[in-house]
DNA sequence: TTTTTTCGTTGACAAATGTAACCAAAGTTG
DNA sequence: CAACTTTGGTTACATTTGTCAACGAAAAAA
């Protein structure tokens, strides 16, 4: 299994899969490590998240001598645009603009990923729609 | 309790929301109409996701006769926005223009939208940073 | 006024998630 | 070598979520 990416993982996974992922690959030791920086975890705890991960295939191990060490088998980039498009997708299209505008002024972006923008934008308004219609029911209605 | 706002809930609950948000106010029996229009719910599920959105508040009730009018407590936008926000904030600073970028493109804006989101991006041109350090572990590691 | 339909309310049960104790094997140390 | 520590694996239990069936009262239809 583990053929389609579940992104349906739970708040504690995501701050595992985190610490993996800016580790690049960890010893349980770290992770517990880490994440006990953070958070009032028991180590039973963690190991079970981390448990949970490699069943849903997120994270893959290799042996090293006694102990395993973890890798994350998607990257957080993938991951989090999967989860942001599932997520934007449970909203009317007619509000997902005014929603993404409020990411882009609550978020440190940096000048690279403006000038991107604003290439994606520029392009967008040559055909933009003056409202995009709302998309909730059958019948047209206008939520 | 319920006095602070719990966005995180679950698919089905947020298609029970989309329902009414998008009607205004209904009717179990609308609620239901409607979401059988797309799932393979039965009346007892549908009824019971609604008493659970009462109890997380994001429904309140008005008594017509013997029947009840849900309405939301909270707009659809405010609880995406806290929603939306709240996943990002799962990733690290560093790559979140990349997921914004993806959504822009991804997602049909109106020409108002754009125009305003192109405002916002040239207000934050004037100091953006080169790249947005990354936020994950206390030292400063690069995820 | 029976019969049928419509709602609201309860109780249930399996699966997923949050949280953790406990056990065993392998390694380390006095 | 005996005692302690590290690491992985199992079991457990409460809460939340997905899904329903069933019960009872009120309302509508026959």
């Amino acid at each position: 299994m583990a053929h389609y990416l579940e992104t349906n993982i739970s708040d504690s996974e995501w701050e595992v899969m985190r610490i993996i992922w800016t580790l690049k690959k960890a010893y349980t030791s770290q992770i517990i490590t880490e994440l006990q920086k953070k958070n009032d975890w028991s180590d039973s705890t963690i190991k079970t998240l981390v448990r949970r991960l490699i069943q849903k295939g997120l994270l893959k191990t290799e042996k090293d001598g006694r102990r395993f060490i973890y890798l994350p088998t998607v990257s957080q980039i993938e991951m989090m645009k999967k989860a942001t498009n599932e997520l934007l997708n449970k909203l009317c299209d007619m509000h997902k603009g005014e929603v993404i505008l409020e990411l882009l002024k609550k978020s440190p972006i940096s000048k690279g990923d403006l000038i991107e923008m604003n290439d994606v934008i520029v392009e967008k308004e040559k055909s933009a729609p003056e409202m995009v219609p709302c998309n909730c029911l059958e019948d047209n209605t206008i939520c």
